[in-house]
DNA sequence: TCTGGGGTCCTAGGACCC
DNA sequence: TCTGGGGTCCTAGGACCC
């Protein structure tokens, strides 16, 4: 590992020639207040924090220099100016986020075509086929950090591991403002002593789960039977766990990675009960959610309604259809359905959310390639279309749907046999 | 402390099929 | 006639991530 500055964090400048190093994840600091500060210099050395005002709004990014006095993201605004009273607070533009994102993501894509966004301000790089051109993983991460910085004004830590959830752990690490190589031989010695809440997919629940066994350190967790794992936290998770907590992680790095659903929700100052209103509503977060699936090529085979009332119980119904759609009054009048079926209206609403689910390229079922009972219509010339039009990510989701559509046309038969 | 909005993944039960 | 085990889909809810 790198050598450490006296705060114990590692310092950028450290040459670690280390070819086993390379995936580089790269997450920027404080993204969206930095982003803000670009146009308010003046703030700078500030504590300021990103976010509505309003009575029900939480905080969306802070400075280091408010997160000083305990503010984070995703906490309740009131309880952020309790703590940091004389905090400036700027409303988020998140067009701005978008600009800076692209620009970052366009730096990235010059290293490597494999870059694999993972939010807005965070990707993974496999710089495996780089070095020859860019040198080594530590070399790479420390001319894109100056990039970065220079074209943009913002700064990025960098973290470059053998396996993605390393390089991520790295790359907290390293924050703000750094950079850390783990080379493969210094894996274990790195993770093992980290807290459990470390591991990937480990939150609030599953910490308490996991302390009720002993467990505090990822160590604790490599040194415990997956069996006793599974009794804990299920079958997927325990083996997830497991693996992790030997730095075992076989994810590559993918560049494209379809959308699996698209959906629009809204907190309301105060709670709705007007049923007008929230048909209103449903039809505006329909009408969003529609948008989005005709600019992404997209047509929706289930709807989700979510509601979330004045004492914040959250219930969701959803309900597939008999055929895909992209259109706002269709999606509406089944959100609107939910809502009514769900026995929901009477109580206060703090919340409504509608989602679309089940995604297939649009024109799939017009141009006969995809038929509610057969699936997918296989022939080369309609895959070649499709993979041309939407890519291998969502070809991939295709041919998954059209073995479901084979079943679903095997069960169709059989039924017409049995009405003989 | 009193809890946003965008998502993903997992589990579990019932329906249905072989 | 009564029965088992395995698989998939659909739905609801929950945990988690940024």
């Amino acid at each position: 590992m790198s050598k450490q500055d006296g705060s114990g964090r590692q310092v950028t400048d450290t040459p670690t020639d280390d070819a086993t190093a390379r995936i580089l994840h790269v997450d920027m600091d404080a993204f969206f207040a930095s982003v803000e500060l670009l146009s308010r210099p003046e703030l700078r050395g500030q504590p300021v924090i990103v976010g509505h005002r309003g009575q029900r709004s939480v905080v969306t990014a802070a400075t280091y220099e408010a997160r000083a006095y305990g503010v984070n993201s995703a906490m309740p605004m009131a309880v952020a100016l309790r703590r940091c009273p004389h905090a400036v607070v700027l409303e988020p533009h998140y067009d701005r986020y978008q600009g800076a994102s692209r620009q970052v993501m366009a730096i990235l894509g010059d290293v490597t075509p494999l870059v694999e966004p993972l939010s807005i301000d965070e990707a993974f790089l496999d710089v495996g086929g780089a070095r020859a051109l860019f040198g080594p993983p530590w070399h790479i991460g420390r001319m894109l950090r100056e990039r970065i910085h220079r074209e943009t004004g913002l700064v990025a830590s960098v973290g470059a591991a053998s396996t993605k959830f390393v390089a991520k752990l790295a790359s907290s690490r390293a924050k703000p403002d750094g950079l850390l190589v783990v080379p493969h031989d210094d894996t274990l010695a790195f993770l093992h002593p980290l807290p459990i809440s470390a591991l990937w997919g480990v939150g609030r629940a599953t910490e308490e789960k996991l302390a009720r066994l002993g467990l505090r350190t990822v160590g604790d967790v490599a040194e415990t039977p997956v069996d006793a794992l599974r009794r804990a936290v299920g079958e997927a998770g325990a083996a997830k766990l497991h693996a992790l907590a030997w730095a075992r992680d076989p994810r590559s790095v993918t560049p494209e990675r379809a959308e699996k659903s698209i959906g629009h929700e809204s907190t309301y100052e105060r709670d709705l009960s007007d049923l007008s209103h929230i048909d209103r509503e449903l039809l505006r977060l329909s009408d969003a959610v529609a948008k989005r699936l005709r600019s992404g090529g997209w047509v929706a085979r289930t709807v989700a309604v979510k509601v979330r009332f004045g004492d914040f119980t959250t219930l969701t119904r959803s309900q597939t259809l008999p055929e895909p759609t992209d259109v706002a009054q269709r999606i509406a009048a089944e959100a609107r359905a939910l809502f009514r079926a769900a026995g929901a209206d009477g109580r206060g609403i703090r919340l409504l959310g509608v989602r679309a689910e089940n995604l297939l390229p649009t024109g799939a079922v017009e141009r006969g390639l995809w038929d509610d009972d057969e699936g997918w219509r296989e022939t080369e010339e309609t895959m070649d279309a499709l993979t041309a039009r939407f890519g291998s990510a969502a070809i991939q989701r295709a041919s998954l749907l059209r073995a479901e559509g084979r079943r679903r046309s095997a069960r169709s038969s059989r039924d017409v046999g049995s009405l003989d």
